[in-house]
DNA sequence: ATGGTCGTCATACGA
């Protein structure tokens, strides 16, 4: 089974990029962030024909998250239990979906940005990652990923130049140990091994042509996953030219059959 | 310290 996840930034603006996307690569289950739609906005009529099945939520233009899936959609969760609300105009139900696809449960998740660090955004970042940490310490026992853009680079040879990040998120050392929690519940993050390099790259000042990105799209999985897990790779081509998002899919190879027990 | 580029909706804001 292949699974990807990729931060898309906007899914009506990149439906063609996707079904390409599902196509070139033969995904099984595609994760997505930043969908920046409603689900009563979304273009599914190419992904249906393809044999695929949908399950999103968003609210206007923020967030949103969505799963694609050709190996069924079931046990479909909006928002994990306890994940903390922050009101208007965020909408907490947009940044986190789940679901069981191909007998693996997984969650496609936009962990929240921060902003700037004591913030209080990063103050919501950081108790929204400890309760996502909470619930998933439940998953534990059933083949759980939990996939996205995790907006946390957890080594400094995550960032093209960290000392660019002195006073900025993603690299303090309360969002690195948010992170690290999760490695000492016994996740594992898949895809390093496989797949060096960046994930995202900013828009600004020809960020991905200079190679100067950060690394924040993460697959972290159950250990009897982990162990699945034959390879793994970055759409690099995905990021360049016109009209790309500014991340790359991330790309998950899983030993056996999608319904394989 | 500033500005650069996107997407969305409306010409401001979040990333």
């Amino acid at each position: 089974m292949r699974i990807a996840t990729w931060n898309v930034n906007s899914l009506r603006s990149r439906i063609d990029r996707v079904e390409a996307l599902l196509d070139r690569h033969e995904i099984d289950v595609l994760a997505l962030q930043e969908t920046k739609a409603r689900e009563d906005q979304l273009p599914l009529m190419g992904l249906e024909a393809r044999g695929y099945d949908v399950a999103a939520v968003g609210v206007d233009q923020w967030n949103g998250v969505a799963l694609i899936s050709r190996v069924g959609l079931d046990d479909v969760e909006v928002g994990f239990p306890g994940m903390p609300g922050w009101g208007d105009p965020v909408a907490p139900e947009a940044r986190a979906i789940g679901a069981i696809c191909g007998g693996v449960r997984i969650w496609s998740l936009y962990v929240p940005n921060g902003r700037k660090p004591g913030d209080p955004h990063y103050v919501y970042k950081l108790d929204w990652l400890a309760r996502l940490r909470d619930a998933a310490r439940a998953w534990r026992d059933t083949p759980t990923a939990l996939v996205g853009d995790w907006n946390i680079c957890p080594t400094d040879d995550d960032v093209f130049d960290v000392t660019r990040f002195l006073t900025s998120t993603h690299v303090t050392p309360p969002e690195r140990a948010a992170f690290q929690a999760f490695l000492d519940d016994g996740w594992l993050e898949v895809t390093r091994a496989h797949a060096p390099g960046f994930t995202y790259w900013d828009y600004y000042r020809q960020r991905f042509e200079r190679d100067r990105g950060l690394k924040i799209d993460f697959v972290v999985a159950t250990p009897a996953l982990a162990e699945r897990v034959t390879g793994a790779f970055i759409d690099r081509e995905e990021r360049a030219g016109q009209g790309a998002s500014d991340h790359a899919p991330v790309v998950v190879d899983l030993e056996g059959r999608a319904d394989a027990t």
